[in-house]
Parts: structure tokens; sequence; C-alpha cells
DNA sequence: AAACTTAGTGTAAAAATTACACTTTGAAAA
DNA sequence: TTTTCAAAGTGTAATTTTTACACTAAGTTT
């Protein structure tokens, strides 16, 4: 077992992100197959979130940091703790017991996680020539199965999280290039929510807001009317928020 | 040192709780003068949330329960995690070390801890005749001055939390008696969001949701008009939950 | 030039929110 | 017993927000 020096991973508390990415059409979730901390042969085809151990002294935003900063080579990513999770049961399949059999120095400690979920413009995200890149994957959030551990129920967690906060906080932006069309965060939107948005008020409501701004961009390369491109002004958002305002 | 058969506190992980109590006028939160875990000899005049250390073999929201019950004496109290707080730092003034060398197995170790809100009718509140009676006190929340180790930052998350619940979920009504006037439920609102409610529009507002029934009881020994009692009904919630609804 | 695809736009009806002040009722005091 | 006190209880009109909904504009491809 290699540890690095003077990094000491705390065997009792890990963090897991869940990754969002948005591809235009639907909302992503960057998984993993499992594979080993310090030995990466041993792998099995169960997917699960990203995460790992915390380091002993290093902050739990700071893990999740570098969790996703050796899965991407992002720095800066839009982060969100949503909670701990820590049921007595939850490493307690057959599998994820082998896998920790296999991979953890003390496979039998109890581990609480703190969840997280992250905010990716999926076109930043190249697959990083590491040990990690083949083990992973992009799966639509409709079609991911059943994850290792209690990896679901942080997920459920996630998405929750995302769509309560969608309306309340200029998330949804972290998903999109910097300049945009109000069809994409129209769509980005309804997705997220689960449909049934009418595009015309949200158009209106957005526009509404003050915190998007008319750029002199344009769309390009596409088969009909190409649609002016607007851009995020945080500064306004913190204005409006100030005062009376709502987002929605 | 004394430690219970079979009972092994995890040294890395802790809950903390805040507990809310309502007394009519003024929102409380429950403190505790920091004692001794098994060494109750050892206390200084600290004030901090109710919290310890969880046990191995214990989900987080029965460690969380467990601390409540040694405190009041109550099971089955609303209780809501509000998340992890694992800052490297958190344990580190001087009087937080003194403590933790007087008292923790092993002082040094890093502590995440996960926290909580409670939410409890305080008339029901009775000081248990137990180690903990002579160092609880209930503080009016605006009154609560700096709390040792990172316990403000605890509580700050707590009361964000609360108000945002607040109108999403029927949890005011954790605070007060099953049987309770509309003005009751008013200065509760009106007390926790901080002021400025309409007292005639929030009392059309609650009784237009239809989870608020009048009863047959009226207040009883005030020196006016007595008001009406009405209770909540739980299962209207529910129902009202799956419809259109807003509760605000 | 026609066909296709998405961009972009306005209005009227309904619903929700806000602001606001007087009457009622019971208990206590005169 | 009458008066006073304190909180209970009640309605409306103006404003704002939300909703539902369909056609024209513009650029690309055929």
């Amino acid at each position: 077992m290699v540890q690095k020096n003077s990094i000491i991973s705390n065997p009792n508390v890990s963090v897991d992100c869940v990754v969002f990415g948005f591809d235009g059409a639907d909302l992503k979730v960057l998984l993993v197959e499992r594979y080993g901390r310090d030995n990466l042969d041993f792998q099995d085809d169960t997917l699960v979130l990203p995460g790992d151990l915390i380091n002993n002294h290093e902050d739990l935003n700071e893990a999740a940091s570098r969790v996703l900063y050796d899965l991407t080579g992002l720095t800066k990513i839009f982060l969100q703790q949503i909670g701990a999770f820590g049921s007595p049961k939850r490493l307690s399949k057959p599998k994820d017991i082998a896998w920790l059999d296999a991979v953890r120095m003390n496979p039998e400690a109890r581990v609480i996680t703190i969840g997280y979920y992250a905010l990716i413009n999926i076109k930043n995200y190249k697959v990083r020539p590491s040990s990690f890149a083949k083990h992973v994957v992009w799966r639509g959030y409709d079609e991911v199965g059943e994850l290792g551990f209690d990896h679901n129920d942080i997920l459920d967690r996630a998405i929750h999280n995302l769509r309560d906060q969608l309306y309340r906080e200029p998330i949804g932006f972290e998903l999109l290039p910097s300049h945009f069309s109000l069809h994409q965060l129209y769509s980005l939107y309804n997705e997220i929510m689960g449909g049934g948005i009418d595009r015309r008020n949200f158009r209106r409501r957005m526009l509404k807001t003050g915190f998007l701004k008319e750029t002199d961009e344009y769309q390009e390369g596409v088969p009909h009317k190409p649609a002016r491109l607007y851009t995020f002004i945080p500064e306004e958002f913190e204005n409006a928020s100030k005062n009376n305002f709502k987002f929605y």
C-alpha cells in the first residue's frame, strides 16, 4: 500500500461528488467505474460517483475539489455540499465489501461520506490523460442504473438540491458556455425541472431579472435563424438579490 | 476513561444539534455549558451546542437522537440534518484545545461534525434530573454570544435552513402545542422570519391551505377575548402537497 | 423560389398579493 | 353594572404576477 509522504487519509470520512453536465438536451452525470485507489489493477464494473477518503489536514471542500481536479483537470468548479451520508450499512453490499477488501487499508472502517454536487460546462471537460481516463463515463440522468455503495441516495439528494436551487441561485449558468442563447437556457431549465415550462413566459421572465445582458454575438453554424447570445452578469444578480426581486 | 461495553465511539465524527424552542414570543436555542464526556468534573463556562462523537454502529440520525434524548428525555423529536462541518481548524481555539485535552481520548483527532437542527415544543421540555441538568440553558436566538468550537457557524446554517423550510414544510407546528391559536402561529412565523408579516393576510392564507382544522376549544385564562384553537392535519398537508398548492 | 427550422414577439384573463381599519368579545377594573 | 382594556376576528379594492396561447421573421437548405 503506497501512501504519499505526510498525506494521511482519514479512514472514517470521505467525499463523493455528483458531477452534472448539460449537453444541450440532456442532464448528464459523470460516473466512474470502480477502481483501486492505490491499486488501479483492481476494478469491477460497478459504476460509482467519483470520491475519495479525505486527507487529514484537508478541508472537506478541498477534498471534493481535489477529487474533481484529479478527474477533470478543472479547478474553480462550482461545488455545493448536500449533506452527510452515514448509514452503518452503506458499504455492505457484497460487491462493495469485495472492493473495500481489495483496496482499503482498513476495509472494515466505518465511513461517513460527505456528498457534493458539482456543475460543469460539459464542453470544458476533456478526459484527462490519467489513470482515471478509461474508467469515466457521462450518463444521462435518466439512464443511471444501480450504483455502488449508497450512491443512488446521494444522487437523489443531489438532483433534489439542484432543482431546489435552480430558481434561487444563478447556478444554471455554470452548466452553459459563458455566452449562450435563451433557447439553451430554456432547455436547461426545462430539462432539469422535468419539463412543462412555457417558452415565451420563461424568456420574458429571465430578461426581466436584469442579470442577463445581450451581446452582439449570434449562434453560428445552425441551419436556421441564429439566436442572439446573452451573458450572465453576477453583479446584477447580487444587486437584484438585495432589493425585492423574484428570480421566478 | 470509562467506556461502556461494545459501545465504541468514532474519534473522527460527531454530531451537534441546534435545538430550537419557541416560548410564544422569542425563538430560543438550547445551549449547554461545556462539560466532560466521561469526566463531568471538567467544565469551563463556554457555551456550546449539545453534541457528541458518534458510536461506531450508530446511524447519524440515531446519534443526534441519542444526544437529544440524553438532554431532554424526549424521543421522536423533529430533526433535520443541515450538513457537515469539517474545517481542519474548527477545534483550534485555545479553550477548545484545553477542553479536548481534558476530555477526549485522542484530543488531536480530526473531527468532522454533522450539524442538525431540532424543533421542540418548549413546554414539553423539562430539565432532566441528570448530570446535564445544571449545565443547560435556553438562550434567545438574538442573545446567543460566542460559542465554543465552530458552533456559531452551525447555528447560522441552522437558522438559515429553518427560515428556508418554514414555508415549504409544515415544521412550525413542531414548535407549538398540538392545539394552538392563529395568533401563536403568526407570532412564530413572524419571529422566525424577522418580522413584517401582515397579520390578516397571514391568517387568511393559513386557513386557505386547508391543513388547519378548527377545534371547539378556546384559549383559557387570558384577560381578553379568547382565541379559537386550531390543529394541524398532516394528511391534509400531504394531500395539498400533491396537487397545485402553495403554502405561502 | 420554396420549404424548413428555430427565433422572436404581445395580449387578455385569471389568480395572487398587498395594504389597510373597524367591530366583537370576554375579562378586569372602576 | 358600567366602563375600560386587549387581543380576536373580519373584507375589499388596487396592484402585481402568472398563465395560456399563435403568428411573423429570418436564415439555411433543397
